[in-house]
DNA sequence: CAATATACCTGGATGC
DNA sequence: TGCATCCAGGTATATT
């Protein structure tokens, strides 16, 4: 589900309620997720803490208490944040829940269960965050992802384009939708080798990226499945794909049918006109 | 170091 | 209707 703008469409819904709440329980299924959900830390690091701020590194949320600790949050595939009355009906795969003393519980559900939950005590959280974000790319709308790093990034790149695109490693948040969508955006290949990208269309990815994130975010990000809101509002965004999910469909732009392929193991769509490989 | 394969899971869609 | 198969938004790790 969750890529950088569903993440951030999250985070904006949790600064609402959660800033200024005291954790007044915490309970967990006893499932696994990506990792084992670390009861004791929960239990000695978030319960009876009081909630500061919630920031964003890539796709994981980070739960800042006022005394320093952090609650990590990644949703992976199919995690949903969400804020309710406490006395609401729970759900199958409701993994963590947070009392709050406002009469609200945040409830993490994740059916797939590729998310992750971690806690980071006080005393060790900056070296932490700082572990996490060192393996994180540039984050796209924090202006360092411009023509100039996209251009030295080609040059050290032979993957196709859309893998570079989507390599968290090198660049933060771009997940299977939105690299089809920017890719569309630019008029590039997702196929073309990275280093066969000239500078100009490193430009126009650089330029869609930063408008296609946007303008995600704007409309609540996107929803496939499941995608919610912490409200329980869906995203709409999905109503403007160009090309995901549009195999065989004519193009906006030019008429033709959509193609879908395989790259690197990740449905790949695109327009053999208006994106044409290079 | 880079590219590829695989593993982690459930559930919805599809096909027979 | 039932059952098997395939596919899905992410990331870390192992293997080539």
């Amino acid at each position: 589900m969750p890529e950088l703008p569903e993440v951030e469409v999250t985070r904006q819904g949790l600064l609402q309620h959660l800033p200024g709440r005291l954790v007044t329980d915490v309970s967990w299924s006893g499932c696994r997720l990506r990792k084992t959900i670390p009861h004791q830390l929960l239990v000695d690091h978030i319960r009876e803490k009081r909630i500061l701020t919630i920031d964003r590194r890539a796709k994981y949320l980070l739960v800042r208490m006022t005394d320093g600790a952090v609650l990590l949050i990644h949703l992976g595939m199919t995690g949903k944040l969400s804020i309710l009355p406490a006395n609401t009906t729970r759900h199958r795969h409701d993994h963590c829940i947070l009392g709050l003393d406002d009469g609200h519980e945040m409830r993490f559900n994740d059916s797939r269960r590729f998310g992750l939950i971690e806690v980071w005590p006080a005393e060790q959280a900056r070296e932490d965050e700082q572990n996490l974000s060192r393996r994180q790319g540039v984050e796209p709308l924090d202006g360092a992802l411009n023509q100039s790093f996209l251009t030295a990034l080609g040059q050290k790149h032979s993957a196709p384009v859309k893998t570079v695109l989507m390599n968290s490693r090198l660049i933060a948040g771009i997940g299977n939708i939105y690299a089809n969508e920017i890719l569309f955006a630019a008029q590039v290949s997702p196929l073309t080798a990275a280093s066969k990208i000239s500078p100009e269309d490193w430009q126009r990815l650089a330029e869609a990226t930063l408008v296609t994130l946007q303008t995600a975010i704007a409309a609540g990000g996107s929803t496939i499945a499941d995608f919610l809101g912490t409200n329980g509002n869906p995203g709409y965004f999905q109503l403007y794909f160009q090309v995901y999910s549009r195999k065989g469909l004519p193009c906006f732009r030019c008429g033709r049918s959509i193609i879908k392929t395989s790259l690197g193991g990740r449905a790949t769509y695109y327009c053999a006109t208006c994106q044409p490989q290079k």
